[in-house]
This record gives structure tokens, sequence and C-alpha cells, in this order.
RNA sequence: GCGGAUGUAGCCCAACUGGAUAGAGCGUUUGGCUACGAACCAAAAGGCUCCAGGUUCGAGUCCUGGCACCCGCACCA
């Protein structure tokens, strides 16, 4: 598609009228396919030309040389329209399609590493529902920066050091619990959930735990055995069931350096920040003023010496340039924490390290519970969040009585039902702008037509359907190109070409939702094409299921960058 | 109070970054399976794009000021 462009271009600057650069700039995509491919407003042009817009769209069209592919340019009201052959747009895709198969459409890679840090759940709670936001999202963004040409390094930077385990480990040792290694190994996050939220509701009631968690945190973090023996098990116990939780939604990580693994690297930062001059009492505590940003100062160390959250993420943010040379660094969390970000990038920043405008906070909207009758953040503390694994467990059971009334024969179908569902889960997730807040209601969740995951599969499996029914594979060379230039072949032909195109701008925008919105227009156009054009026994078959090949082949590859499973029946 | 995010059809959201008649889905009404998978396709109804100004050939999109809702703001992460 790009190819075009540069072409239309540059028959524009042969006109003489601006250059080629400024055609570029101007040139866009109509929004309806009545005015053509590409369109060139000419309003502009009217103050510096001293004409109506009207008049230099006819003399353009008038003069402009028709660039091969392209079949016809016309004016419209001061829009210069041009129009793609539709036999040259279809074997100029559907040749890249079968030559680059799944990968059609990714960039050459470009050297640069890109680290992403997401998912990034806390230890010794279970995940609940909102976690699949950071999960979900990072995992796309992670799989489309490959395909966008770039290394990636997945972190999950998990939150298993700080105070919370000063309440876990007071909270086990009030209850009495077993300490032998035996208990300890068997110990489950749900568990260790319940101690949590009893901490919570006890230590309201007794303000002292409190303090006696933060000392509980600091002994921890100088180093006393025993805490760190039942501080190992707790870790041990959440990520066994977080591995569970992983596998099962497809998701993986390069490197899972949590935040206790910063522990020995924090001492060189607090020097350097001594060293140069950035560190100051107030309030009995260390921080860095950032009043020249018109930031709050950022936390460093507690009163008791002990660190806090921003001191592990300059830690970690130095230890990842050190070790990847990162040329992009994106942070998915939630967009409440935008200011801690800032503040963590604007001390890197005074302790000059020019990288920190490589730092991107990659926020997105927090999902909403409704608690007493009004619309919350919801809390795995307080129990008001709903937990991921019931989520999973409720989606799967309604699309396995969906299976049960349509293909009750499917093998496989507890399988296949929990892909479906997780595939929904994550549609739902990554469909809208990232930034939006999201109102968790069941119903909304479980709702699986329209504009959804399954939708997006169905017209996957229905494509794979046809070629397995058609039981031959079509080859390029049997392929008449002017058998796919009716309205629904054109139209999906011309849906795979955007293919590129969206790649790079939902790396760019760091939107997986760009490229959910592309699913659907694929599924859309894929599912149209099928119904309206018969392949099998058709005068037109080779050529029909050659696309039916390609757009299965795309569409395989675009759920797979969002994340979702490519399944072939259900 | 200060800062950030959001506001588009009854509901949930798009709108290619300033372009042509603002588009989908859910819900409502209606038509289409002896059919390559109907988890589908097609049609109808539904709009002062929160309000008030401004910028220009042109604004849902940019600027200013309000309003509503949500989230942050010193020893949680």
């Amino acid at each position: 598609m790009n190819s075009f462009e540069q072409e239309i271009a540059s028959a524009l600057e042969a006109t003489g009228t601006f250059t080629a650069d400024a055609a570029l700039k101007l040139l866009s995509v109509p929004p309806d396919t009545t005015h053509g491919n590409f369109t060139i407003p000419c309003f502009s042009l009217a103050k510096t030309m001293r004409k109506a817009p009207k008049i230099i769209a006819e003399e353009l069209a008038a003069q402009v040389k028709l660039p091969s592919g392209l079949s016809k340019v016309e004016a419209v009201n001061g829009y210069l329209n041009f129009f793609i052959d539709r036999g040259f747009l279809a074997k100029s895709t559907l040749d890249e399609v079968s030559a680059k198969g799944l990968e059609y459409g990714h960039a050459a890679s470009n050297g640069k590493t890109v680290c992403i840090d997401f998912s990034s759940p806390n230890i010794g709670k279970e995940l609940a529902f909102h976690h699949l936001r950071s999960t979900m999202i990072g995992n796309s963004l992670s799989r489309i920066y490959k395909a966008a040409g770039y290394k990636v390094e997945r972190i999950n930077h998990l939150g298993d050091w700080g105070t919370a385990f000063g309440k876990l480990i007071v909270m086990y040792l009030r209850e009495n619990r077993p300490t032998d290694q035996e208990t300890l190994d068997s110990l489950t996050v749900k568990e260790l959930n319940i101690l949590y939220a009893s901490f919570s509701k006890i230590s309201k009631e007794n303000p002292g735990m409190e303090d006696e968690a933060r000392a509980a945190f600091t002994k921890l973090e100088q180093g006393d055995e025993f805490y760190r023996k039942l501080w190992l098990a707790f870790r041990a116990a959440t990520l066994k069931e977080l591995m569970r939780i992983y596998d099962m939604m497809g998701v993986g990580f390069d490197h899972y350096t949590g935040e206790s693994f910063f522990e020995d690297k924090i001492p060189a930062i607090l020097d350097e920040l001594r060293e140069k001059n950035l560190m100051i009492k107030s309030q009995d505590l260390d921080v860095v003023m950032l009043d020249e940003f018109d930031l709050n100062p950022c936390l460093i160390r507690k009163s008791d010496g002990s660190t806090l959250y921003a001191t592990r993420d300059l830690a970690a943010a130095c230890y990842r340039k050190a070790e990847y040379n990162f040329d992009k660094c994106l942070y998915v969390v939630d967009l409440g924490q935008a200011l801690h970000f800032k503040q963590v990038f604007h001390v890197l920043k005074k302790m000059g390290r020019e990288w920190y405008k490589d730092m991107y906070h990659i926020p997105f909207g927090v999902i909403l519970q409704m608690v007493d009758g009004k619309w919350e953040k919801g809390k795995t503390r307080t129990g008001t969040a709903s937990l991921l694994r019931d989520v999973i467990d409720a989606a799967q059971k309604k699309i396995l009585e969906f299976i049960d009334a349509k293909n009750p024969e499917l093998e496989n179908k507890e399988l296949i039902a929990r892909e479906i569902g997780i595939s929904a889960l994550t549609f739902n997730d990554l469909k809208n702008d990232r930034v939006k807040d999201v109102r968790f209601d069941w119903d909304a969740v479980m709702s699986f037509e329209g504009d959804t995951g399954p939708y997006v599969q169905n017209a996957h499996v229905r494509l794979c359907s046809i070629l397995k029914k058609a039981g031959y594979t079509a080859a390029l060379a049997d392929v008449d190109y002017a058998q796919l230039t009716d309205d629904a072949a054109y139209e999906l032909i011309k849906v795979l070409a955007k293919k590129g195109g969206k790649i790079l701008a939902a790396c760019e925008q760091d939107q997986p939702s760009v490229l959910a919105q592309y699913a659907l227009e694929i599924a859309e156009t894929a599912h149209k094409f099928i119904h309206e054009d018969r392949v099998l026994g058709s005068a037109e078959e080779k050529s029909r299921l050659f696309l039916v090949q390609c757009a299965q082949v795309v569409l395989e590859n675009v759920l797979d960058l969002l994340g979702l499973f490519p399944i072939r029946q259900m």
C-alpha cells in the first residue's frame, strides 16, 4: 500500500503543483469506498494558489499522469480521488501474502531493543480480574513490537518485596501456624490471600500492627534467616499458581526479576543519590525534591531506613539499561500510577541518565466495580475485586454450553471452551482504547455475541473449515485475479492489504486496540465474502480458495499478535 | 484544594490523529438455513458528539473557561 502512496505523490510532483512530501502529507484514505482508495483534499492549496479548491482538484485531475495500478482519478467537491485497479490490488496483495505467510506485514529487524514490564502482580495475593489488563495489553504489545522489528525483553517485575511481606509474616505468626518446611512447601496463594485480608481487618482495631509489619519487613530486609524462609515459601506458593494461569493464557516472560532481585543493587543507587546531593531529609525520611518539575518529592527511604517502591524501580531501570541496553523501556501499569512513574523518570533525569526520555509509562484505565451502589476501583485487600480464575472458569462454563448446543461432538471441547473463553476476555480488554476505565459487570463480561473474541475466532474457524473441506491447496499460479474483483472479494483484499500499516500504527501508539479493531474488520469482510461468494464448486473455485487461504493466514497472525488463540474448530 | 484521565445513539464503544452524509456491536423491530459452520448475513428505527466561547476554507478531534464521573497527591505496591 505504501508504494501506491509514493507513486501518487511523485505523479503529483510531476504536475509542478507541489512537492512529493507535501502531497504525501495531504494524502489520506477517504471514509467511503465510493470516494476511492486515496484522496487529496485541495482546500489548503486554495490560499496560496488563489483559486477555488474545486477548480484546483479539477485541474490536477486533468494534469496528473496515472501511475500503474491505478484505474481512475476524479475530482469531487475539492477532493482529488484516486482509485486502485481491483485486479492489480488483488495480484500485488495475494502474491505478497503467499510469499511471506504468517509474517506478511511484519517489518524487518530494526536492530532496536525494547523492554516491556507487564503483569507484575504482587506476591501473596491471588490474581484479580484487573490483572488481566496489564497482562494481556503487555503480552500483545510484546508480540506487536516483535512484528514491528524490535528485539523484545518481556519482564515480570513481581511485587515480591515490601511491607506487604511484613504483614503476611506478622499475620502468619500471630495465627501460630506451623513453620516446618513441609507445611511451608504446601502453602497456597489462597491461604495467603486470606491471611492478607485478615491482616487488613484485624489491624483496623489494632493500629500497632502496621508498625509491627513495617518492623518485620525491615528485619527481612536486613537478612533475618527465619523471616527469609517464610518469605521464600510465600513467594514459591504464589509463583506456582501464577505460572499455572500464565500457561493457561499463553503468556510468557523472558525475565522474572521481581523487586527482591534488586535488593543488592539498591545501595549503589543510594550512594549515587547522596554523592550527587540529590537526596535530602524531609519529615524524617529520605526524598528527592522535584519542585522544578512541579512534582511532589519522590520518596526514597522510610524513616527506619527501609526502601520503597520508587527506590526499587530506580534500581530496576538502571539494571535494565545496563543489562539490555534498551532503546525503549515500557511500563504497562494502570493510570493511577502516572505520578509515580513521572517521579521516577525525573529522578533518573536528575541523576544524569540521559536515557530517562526512553522510558514510557503505558497507562490503562482501571477496572471499576460496583460497591454499595458506587463504581470504585476494586481491591484485592478488601475482597471487592473478582478473582481472575473465577472469571475464566465462568467464561469457560458458558462457552461450553454454546458448544454443547451447537457442536456437541467436538473433540477436546473443555480445552477449546477455555481457549475461547480466555480469548473472549482478552479481546474484550483489548478492543477499546487502553486508557478508558472499564466497569466490571458479569453480564457484560460474559456476553459473547457481536463484536467479540468469539466473532473473530468464528471467522477464522469458518475459513479453516472451507480449507479442510476443499482437501487441497490452491496454487498462486492457478489464480485468475480478474475473478476476485467483485465487491465482496475486493473489500476483503483491501482489508488484508492494510496489515503492515496496522501493525506499525499499533506499535507507534502502543495500542493493541488498533489491531483488535482490525481483526474485527477482517472477520467482518471474511464473513461477508464467505456468505456472498460460494467457493467450493463454483467456476471461480481456485481463485476464491486462494483468497480464503490468504485471509486465513492473515487473520491467524493478527489473532496471535493480540494474544488470542487462533483455533481451527469450535 | 492541586494534578491526571474520561465524556459520542437507551447501553458499551469506533471514527486512519483537522476533512466528504459521525460508524459498528448490544438491546428493539424485520427478512434470510434441505446452504463451504446461522457463534453468520441483510434491512429498519435510534445523534445539539457534556455545556459556553474561540482558532479556520473545514472541529467529535486543536485552544480557553465551566460541568459530570473516575483516579492520584509523604513512610502500600
